[in-house]
Order: structure tokens, then sequence, then C-alpha cells
DNA sequence: ATTAGCACTCTCCAGTTGAGAGTGCTAATC
DNA sequence: GATTAGCACTCTCAACTGGAGAGTGCTAAT
């Protein structure tokens, strides 16, 4: 379908409209690429390349710009080398400046996706771990005032959440440390999502047995884990203001309210997290599912807590980004994490 | 200096320009607030108020725009009534909807803010109560791992914080309870500020009594108390977008700077919270002391917990902002959040 | 299959023009 | 002495124009 020729054309087109967003012209990708051939021939593959999908013109005696399509080919096209130099200094700065981190993974993310953004010039984004496929460790229960109790939740990534939970009962303390090590001892080891579904049943059974201890543990520990992700962390708002694609005032409310709209981004990471690859993933404009994010594409890459993907981190920029530098950059991003939790 | 005609007249072109940001003219205030005077002595009073340094003309032949001294004068003549019916539905809305949320003063918060800036269309902003004011309850040490120990901060606010702390000791949890009842005798009923200037002092004093427990101790609860500050909240950015007044790009990074820049808004609030006033207090545009966020304004109050201001809310807007309805808006918000304190 | 040549289309920019809004000043009026 | 009518002047804004530039698609020649 695509001969040699085709595809070298292809990429130059998108590879210089990466570099510079301006539609680019037959003429300008003989000069500038040097193929041996005239701007006529050029034509005439690029209207073929138009007629596949793979690009299209703003109007008519524009040059032509990739179609998301012709992203997705480019993107595939590549391979994982270049930007030595460049990657080289981003992870020499975070490993000089955030090698000491490691106590706390939410600071650790924050921090990693700040100078992602920096080095980008895109949005980065960091899914904590707190998905379904982390394994509780083990839950604490602590007194506070008469109607409520903090519980404190470990789990073996050695993430640590707090929630404040209200209870219609007043027990001594002596009484939640009971329920608790129940709890404890009940769900150790256990994914988190093995634990929601477990209580989702226990629940049900619950008007039969009415031991009061078990099914107060029960509804605490479901308010704990309520939430079924971790957090989020977005950084780096300035930075995408800066690029020529965000020079106009719809394209800018566009990316707000998908940022506004964390939930979104969140589903999206988490499912990146449970599918289980180890490259670089890419997701181009409208290949987004969901409506908000069309017209940005998503760079990410899972984290590791010893053998389990438990997080993810990427960037969010517009379609017209440079995916070779970025892919290399998250990449050294997400592995940088995972040996940083590797080490602690 | 000003008479009551000079008087009237500034505030008519405030109001006028609040409604409508187009530059006012001496024609449209004759017409619209019906002075009895004619468009020329309107230009006279005009052309003095501009002497004075309220107004001031963006070109020749355009009409008259506030300066902020201009704004300043108008919020200061503002009697506090006015907007009954919106606000009206705006209390209705809060209570209604976040009245169940007693338990987690975070979520009351940001929930707040969020309707605030729907209804208001500025920018929300709070400051959760961990000023240094807050008084210290209780801590409890939690054993993670072989070299971490997880506190939880209880205040009287209700506020519970908690923090990975990295030690160099392994000891049992036995010996981290001691650590904690310590602390609880210790510092029961300070402040934060004060415990963290006694840390200070013990700090150097420690050297000379060598106690292990005490000085572990003390580490720990510096660690705990790092961060000076409560949370802070920020909703709406979206919102903002709309107005006409970030029809502009350049606005628009000038306000996306100032809120990734998130220190100096919590620095401002925390110093509204120690400000021991009552009222809804209004930061126009150069008047504020931080370099980004001039061109902005800060309409905020502080909420309390008992008697002792812990917090504030408030929003960020442009300069031209509807004072009026947006200061008793916040008025009624804080009063909510204090309320809903009170009641749990 | 490739290319040279040419007519055509579209954008972008700079310059121009006229309408509209608003001012400042002056001289007349109350 | 304060107020006002009248008028010349200034400035912006939107619409229009024309020419330059870039790029295309088609056709006929190589």
């Amino acid at each position: 379908m695509l001969d040699e020729r085709d595809r070298e054309v292809l990429c130059a087109i998108v590879q210089s409209y990466i570099n510079n967003p301006d539609p680019v012209g037959s003429r300008f990708i003989t000069k500038k690429y040097a193929f041996c051939l005239s701007p006529a021939t050029i034509r005439n593959i690029m209207s073929d390349l138009e007629d596949m999908g793979f690009l299209r013109q703003p109007h008519t005696s524009a040059g032509r710009v990739p179609t998301d399509k012709g992203y997705r080919f480019y993107v595939d096209c590549l391979s994982s080398h270049a930007h030595q130099y460049e990657n080289k200094v981003f992870l020499n700065e975070i490993t000089r400046e955030l090698k000491s981190i490691k106590n706390d993974v939410d600071i650790l993310l924050s921090e990693t996706i700040k100078r992602l953004s920096n080095f980008s010039h895109y949005l980065g984004v960091a899914l904590s771990p707190m998905a379904g496929s982390a394994a509780f460790n083990r839950i604490e229960l602590l007194k506070h005032g008469s109607s409520h109790v903090v519980t404190v939740l470990f789990t073996d990534e050695g993430l640590v959440k707090n929630k404040v939970v209200d209870v219609d009962f007043d027990l001594p303390q002596r009484d939640l440390n009971r329920i608790a090590s129940y709890l404890n001892s009940e769900f150790y080891g256990c994914t988190l999502n093995e634990i929601r579904s477990r209580i989702v049943e226990e629940m049900s059974e619950e008007k039969i047995l009415c031991d009061t201890l078990i099914s107060r543990s029960i509804k605490i520990c479901r308010e704990a884990l309520s939430s079924p992700y971790g957090d989020i962390f977005i950084s780096g708002f300035s930075e995408v203001l800066g690029l020529p694609d965000f020079s106009d005032v719809e394209k800018i409310k566009e990316i707000s309210k998908a940022i506004e709209d964390k939930h979104l981004i969140i589903k999206l990471l988490d499912k990146l997290s449970e599918s289980n690859k180890d490259e670089v993933q890419v997701i181009i404009g409208s290949e987004n599912s969901l409506a908000g994010m069309k017209g940005f594409s998503l760079v990410a890459a899972t984290y590791k807590e010893g053998s389990r993907r438990v997080g993810s981190v990427g960037v969010i920029g517009p379609t017209r980004m440079d995916y070779s530098k970025t892919m290399a950059m998250i990449d050294i991003a997400a592995r940088f994490i995972t040996k940083t939790l590797e080490e602690r």
C-alpha cells in the first residue's frame, strides 16, 4: 500500500511539521530533505497520501498537515534512539535532585513530572499507586472524637492513605484495635480490588450474621477504600501556554476543561497501568476515547513496584508533539521512578 | 476633596464599567444614570477625577476606565446589602448539598469553593486550617518498614494530617508509642507555631542532654510539622476563561502563572487569617504586595473554628470585578463554613 | 514514471477610507 | 460663576482593496 518512498515522504512531512507548525509544501520537502525528486512528483505522492487519509490541507494551496492517522504512522515508524544528549541532561537532573526522595511517593511523582514538563514543555501527569492492584498490607484505626475514626491504610507499595470516617458508634481505642487486627488478618495480602468485591459480598450476608464487630469492620473498611484510584498529579500548565499550538483562546479553554475533569485522565492512566506493556504508549488525538481529550495526545508509561505495575507517568500535549523526544523522556522518567522505588 | 456629586459620578462610572467592560463616556453616564447634568459638565468632572487618579483613558477620545484607586473608592463606598436574591440561591445550594460533609474539612472547602466559583465566575480559593494558630491535640506514630514512621497529627480543629518520616533507627511499635505519649504530654494544647519555635530551642540544647528518646521525638515532630501552612484549594479556572477580561492570551498566562505559584497565594491567605477582622476583605490590583498578582483582585474572608480564625476562603478575579455581589457571596461562604464546623 | 510549465486559488499584509464615539475648548446662557 | 451648546479634533474599528507569495493541480513533453 505504501512503498518505501511514500513512507519516507510521509515521515519527512510529519517531522517537518513537528519542528515548525506551518503546513509543509512540496518544494520545501525537496529542498530540506534532498529526495532526488522534483516538487511535482512530491506533489503527486502527497496527493496520494491525502487520499489515503494520512494528510490534509487546511485550505487549497496551503501545504499539507498530518492527520491523526499520519502521526500514528510516524510514531509506529520511530525506533527509540535519538535525543541522546538532551535526555541525558534530563536524566542527570532528576537523578541528582530527586534521588533523596524515596519515602514519599507522592512527592517523588509530583517533582518528577514538574521537571518532565519543564523539559518537554508539555503537561506532566502521573497517577500514584492506589490502583486496585496494590496489595493490602495493614490498616490502623485511630479514635477521633466520639463519632469519627481515622483510618490509616498501608499497602505493599508503602503508600499510606488516611481518611476520616463517620461512624455511628462510640468505641474505645481498645475496640478499634480489635477491629483493625480482624481486618488485618482477614485481608492481608489481598489486592484492594479483591477486598472491595469481597466487601460487597459480605455486605449482603451481613444482615444474617449480626456480629456487630464484623459488620462495623466491614463498614469502616469500605469507607477507607471508597476511592478506587490513586491521586493524580498534573503540572506545567503554564508550559503548554507557551506553545504555538495554544496561541488561541479556544484551544486553551479546551485543555483546561480537560484538566479540570481529572476524573477522565485518571481513568485513562489507570487503564494504562492495567495493560501489561513495558514500552511507552502513545494515544493520538481522536484515538482517545474521551471526548474532551480529542485534539491532544498522551504519551505515557507505567512504573513498577517490584514486579507489579502500580502507576503511570506521562505527558499530555498537542497532537503536533515531538513524539520521538517525548517518548524517550517518558521512558527515562518511568524507569527512574521504578528504580527509586526499588532502592528504598 | 470629592463632593457629593463627584462621588456619585465616580461610582456610576465604576458600576457601569463593572457591568460592561467598555470605557464609559460622558454621554452614556447622563443617559443611563439620569444625573440632571449635561454631558459637558460630566466631562469636566471626569477630567477632574482623572487628575486625581481615580480614572484613566485608554487613549484620547475613548471613555474612561477606573484605576485601582477608583475601584478602591467604590469598594469603600459599598454598604453590604444588595443581591439578595442571587445570593439566597447560592446559600440554599451550598446548605442543601454540603450540609452533610462535616467530618472532612478538606472536602467541605473544596466543594464550597467549587460552587463559589460556579456562581461568581471567578477563581475560588481556600486555605485549610493548618495555620500555625491551630492547636495541637495529639500525635500518633505508626511503624512503617524498618526506617520509616508514619505520623498522624490531630489538631483541635479535627484536621488530620499524615506524613511519612524517614528515621535512622528501627524501633518497635511499643517504643514509638512511648515517644508519641511523650510528645502528647509535652505539647498538648500548644499552637503549632509555638511547638515549632520550641523545637528550634530544644534542638540547640539537644547536644547537651543526650537523651535519645527526646532527641528522636523532637526530630520526628519537626518533620511532621515541617509545612507551616495548610493545603490550598483552587477551583474554577475554566470559569475565569469565560470572562471577557481573559479574552487575550497574555492575561491568561498571567493568571495561570499566579495559580501555579501556589505558595504566594497561600501566604496571602494566611496573612488574612492572622489579621483579626470579621469582615470580608478586598485587595485590589496593585495594592497587592505580590508581583504576580497585580492586575487581579482578591476578595476573601476568614472562617472560624470555635473562637479562633483558622483559615480563609475567597475568590480571585480581574480588578474589574463585581465587588458588591462577590463580597456578599464570600461573606455567606465564610459564615457557612464556620457554622458547619460548629455543628459537628 | 517523471518533470517542466503554467494557470489558478488562497492567505496574508499593508494601506486606505468612512463611520462612530468621545474629548477639550470656547463662547453663550442661566 | 456654574452650566451648557456647539464644533473641531482625535482615535479606534471594521470593511475594503490590491499585490505579493506560496502552493496546488493539470497537461503536455521527456
